[in-house]
DNA sequence: TACGACGGCGCG
DNA sequence: AAAGCGCGCCGTCGTA
């Protein structure tokens, strides 16, 4: 027998005294093996050497905080446990049997989202708030090792403890792959942008004047509804206007308008998707969002309560689909993009144990599946219903389609229906891996009450249970959203840690600095809840287009051992962006 | 003048 | 076409 002595498995990072750095190394068992402080000049090297001797996880207060200046230094974290991120999911899991620890601490109860961060902000480690914070959470050692001493504690005392080391490892990998593909950058064409804009809306005006040819179909809509000044900008003003012109509308929303036959009509739905295009991608977004031919948006990670991410600033997440041709490789590199079909009722069909609606998708488009099983009779069908039963659709071809759904794939069904039936009671629902829904707010649980009195007016109770229903809705797609944000995170987790073992290319293939650290191989560019965009050097390409086939079977197997479901890719190799 | 609500629309 | 879920962002408009 041999006795081997402890390695370090963890580092755990935090502020020590007179604004050094502290570092604890911890074997697996929570012992401390070593403990010493840098000055932070030096821990970038220090971070490095340590990252490249032993690989620990890092325990880190925030990765959003720590890892721009490691990532501008060239220091690039495999593992980590990012202590913000997971206090929100633990301190609120149904999983966890005793969350008072934690939610006793509140210094590490941060708002949901960071405020939007300037594109030309520097990324200084430490800008202290008052209380000697940074990025909202507590920085000093003693404190972070308190933190995840508790949370060890929550997970290693709760109902499903590996479920959530996996969220938790998933979720924190999201944190890595967020701050890398923020300093990496999206590969953008401002020519191709520009001329995109030129083409829809005329060269570009000066400061705040209006395109020529905006202004030009502005014009159009002017006299078709004789109103020479009328602001196309204001809804109620526009509203106003064509209803003196005799159109018969409740709102100027586009789908309304396009039901109705009118010269003013066909120029005003242009001139609305102009104004959208210029406010919201114009000329303005790319001096601000684009600097050498690099797209910086801010990821969120876990930003939204299901825990898929969201975006603060540069609208990451909402780039449109016309403008996708301004993505663009470096010369002599591609682009791997792929998109996971039909990713949320796959990842319903894999939860539930449904193996009907799992033979449906297997190697194959679910909804033809769905048609060719002769459960409806078109891919349209299949697909409207499926997003009902996901959603919770009521009414038109969903309220239709649903039931015969419910008849062919009932433990899908059931899952879905009985998460509903959870949030219509008020109760909370997790995903697979055990992160919650919030609770029902107060005010709604009094209402619900309520009007369960007997003097509740008619009134109130169609409104406690038009709430209730709307609740519902809300946590039958929770559990699957959520599902499959984990999933996703863990195809990025394991996508991430296989480019990284790709080798640098040599200089002349790399022609701009790209990737994590600016190091020249394939790297992770753009993630949107079920699609990833690989950068990467040409001779690398066919291999991270295995990567990213191999991190999603990887990923279903993860989380779902055993399961017959399949997650197929829709991938493909470019230079540039197809408009789709 | 500042700010939140809202309409509208882009994304999955 | 939207519907039924989740977002962010822009501009307008009413109110403080």
């Amino acid at each position: 027998m041999v006795t081997r002595p402890p390695t370090t498995r963890e580092c755990v990072v935090g502020r020590g005294a007179d604004g050094r750095i502290a570092l604890r190394e911890q074997a697996e068992d929570g012992i401390t093996l070593r403990s010493h402080e840098v000055d932070p000049q030096d821990w970038p090297q220090r971070a490095r050497e340590i990252e490249d001797a032993v690989g620990p996880r890092w325990v880190l207060p925030d990765a959003a905080t720590w890892c721009p200046a490691l990532l501008d230094a060239g220091v690039v974290l495999a593992r980590c446990h990012d202590l913000r991120l997971a206090h929100r999911i633990l301190a609120r899991s149904v999983l966890v049997r005793d969350a008072r620890a934690l939610r006793e601490a509140s210094a590490w109860e941060t708002p949901e989202e960071t405020a939007a961060q300037d594109p030309q902000r520097g990324t200084a480690l430490f800008e202290l708030d008052a209380a000697g914070r940074t990025g909202g959470v507590p920085q000093q050692i003693a404190e972070v090792l308190a933190e995840h001493a508790r949370q060890q504690e929550a997970v290693a005392q709760s109902a499903e403890p590996s479920r959530l080391r996996l969220l938790l490892a998933a979720e924190s990998a999201g944190a890595l792959v967020a701050a890398e593909m923020h300093a990496a950058g999206i590969p953008w064409d401002v020519a191709e942008h520009d001329r995109l804009l030129t083409e829809s809306l005329g060269p570009r005006p000066r400061r705040d004047q209006v395109p020529a040819r905006m202004a030009e179909v502005g014009a159009a809509v002017r006299a078709a509804l004789e109103d020479p000044i009328l602001s196309l900008d204001s809804p109620p003003r526009v509203l106003r206007a064509l209803r003196r012109g005799g159109i018969d509308v409740s709102s100027t929303s586009q789908w309304e308008l396009a039901e109705h036959d009118h010269p003013a009509i066909p120029p005003l739905l242009e001139y609305k998707k102009m104004a959208r295009l210029l406010t919201a991608n114009g000329w303005h977004w790319l001096d601000q969002w684009v600097h050498e031919g690099r797209y910086r948006p801010v990821y969120v990670p876990g930003g939204v309560v299901t825990g898929r991410w969201a975006s603060s600033g540069g609208g990451a997440l909402q780039i449109p689909r016309r403008l996708r041709p301004a993505l663009r490789a470096d010369p002599g590199w591609r682009l791997v993009s792929a998109d996971v079909s039909q990713l949320e009722p796959r990842v319903l069909a894999a939860m539930s144990g449904d193996r009907a609606m799992a033979a449906a998708g297997a190697g194959q488009d679910l909804y033809s599946g769905i048609v060719e099983a002769g459960i409806v009779a078109t891919r349209q069908e299949a697909k409207v219903g499926v997003l009902g039963a996901l959603y919770g659709g009521t009414t038109g071809d969903s309220a239709r389609v649903v039931p015969r759904l419910r008849e062919r794939f009932p433990r899908a069904m059931r899952l879905v229906d009985d998460a509903a039936a959870e949030g219509e009671r008020g109760g909370i629902v997790s995903t697979w891996l055990g992160r919650s829904s919030p609770p029902p707010e107060e005010a709604w649980s009094t209402a619900q009450r309520s009007s369960n009195l007997p003097d509740a007016g008619q009134a109130e109770q169609e409104r406690a249970r038009r709430s209730a229903r709307d609740r519902g809705r809300f946590t039958r797609n929770f559990v699957v959203q959520g599902t499959a944000a984990e999933w996703a995170l863990s195809w990025m987790a394991a996508l991430r840690l296989a480019l990284a073992g790709f080798p640098a290319v040599p200089e002349s293939e790399a022609a701009t600095p790209s990737g994590p650290a600016f190091a020249p191989r394939a790297h992770l560019a753009y993630f949107l809840h079920d699609e990833v965009i690989v950068h990467a050097p040409a001779s690398q390409a066919e291999a991270a287009a295995a990567a990213v086939r191999e991190a999603a079977d990887g990923a279903g197997r993860l989380l779902f051992p055993g399961s017959p479901v399949d997650f197929p890719l829709d991938l493909q190799i470019t230079e540039r962006q197809a408009e789709k």
